[in-house]
DNA sequence: GCGTTACCGTAACGTACGTTACGACAGGGA
DNA sequence: TCCCTGTCGTAACGTACGTTACGGTAACGC
């Protein structure tokens, strides 16, 4: 027999519940009669859908990854020139709006929840390699007269730049606004030359 | 009746033994009986030397703002230039050694923990900001020919460049070695002028 | 030396957590 | 129609948490 409900739905709903708990309650918050709270059914559900706490954290974890990968793609294959497509990778990944900031909050728990759980720590750092490579990559698209150890140490220092304004909006939207990390932004990124440089339409 | 007891010296120990607990074991194992079996003592000990958990967690947070500061401050007045004092103290609040990894995950602890307690987050905003103005500061000095809206754009780059490599550094040290956090900051440091620039010693 | 007072270990309480067991219910096959 | 299998809500379990109450103990004032 068939499953008589889409389970794939249902995982997809309660990682979306997970990450709004997450993001409202913080990680302290984050618990499993939480999470069937606001996706309105009971914990027997949840961890029927999920083995255990520990699996339900890691589907939302890769769901997480999965939106911010997808949003990355298609502002890579938008832009026009590699310049723009580094700067607008550069700036999705960072927390620009009210709604990235919900985002951030969310990386943040799961960073430090990341910090305890072997797992979750695993898939964390393979994600962030794999930014920073998609990175490296699109600097050395954008100045291929580089050496790769450049293009490398540079990328390390932009990513280091988006996550930690990520980091710091979660906590303080006031002082590191949009238009601040767009700044901060289009400064790091003059060091590349005209071609990634910040257009005014923003 | 004075104290028998060293009532300061009882809280530094906690808050130590806070710290400890942080680092070693995360957010999610950070409870009143970890920390009095690190501290030697009891629950019963603890409570009574703070009121509850949230005053112990603000002590200890106060706490990482003072050793960090304290720190800050000794560069700070050590260095013989402005340039030196400003890479200098940016790459004390970076986590380039593993003593400095573990202040790096307790700093990702307390962070997440303020995303879900207004007491600990209105100290993290605080903490923040001023290490944020100290950091202006310097970087005016640096550049007294720029203006003061370019300081602080320039200031609020460093701050975030150096919060990412320790969030990064916290759970990737492979990746964001203390080498690399060196090359990032000095790249970002070259933007200011060859004052700022980094010495081959280090 | 004795009463008083502050200190702190012990033990328990209530609560909330993750997890498990069980029963009700609904949809397909014979 | 009857059964059987999968699904999910209900309720409970054991555990660990923050917190509180209480008793023993050691230091000070007299």
């Amino acid at each position: 027999m068939a499953s008589r409900r889409d389970r794939v739905d249902q995982r997809q709903r309660l990682s979306a519940a997970t990450w709004s708990v997450l993001a409202e309650r913080g990680l302290p918050g984050l618990t499993l009669r939480a999470v069937a709270e606001r996706a309105g059914c009971t914990t027997g559900m949840v961890l029927h859908t999920f083995a255990d706490k520990q699996a339900l954290l890691v589907h939302a974890r890769e769901l997480l990854h999965q939106r911010t990968g997808q949003r990355a793609d298609a502002m890579q294959t938008a832009a026009e020139t590699p310049g723009t497509a580094l700067r607008t990778v550069l700036l999705q990944a960072a927390a620009p709006t009210t709604e990235r900031q919900e985002e951030a909050r969310v990386w943040v728990g799961f960073l430090a929840a990341a910090l305890a759980d072997p797992v979750l720590a695993e898939l964390h750092r393979g994600y962030n390699r794999r930014f920073v490579d998609r990175v490296r990559g699109l600097v050395a698209a954008v100045r291929p007269d580089w050496p790769a150890a450049d293009c490398s140490s540079t990328a390390i220092g932009l990513v280091a730049l988006v996550e930690g304004l990520n980091t710091l909006t979660a906590i303080d939207p006031t002082t590191y606004s949009g238009a601040a990390q767009r700044v901060a932004l289009d400064d790091a990124l003059a060091r590349l030359g005209p071609a990634a440089a910040g257009h005014p339409s923003g």
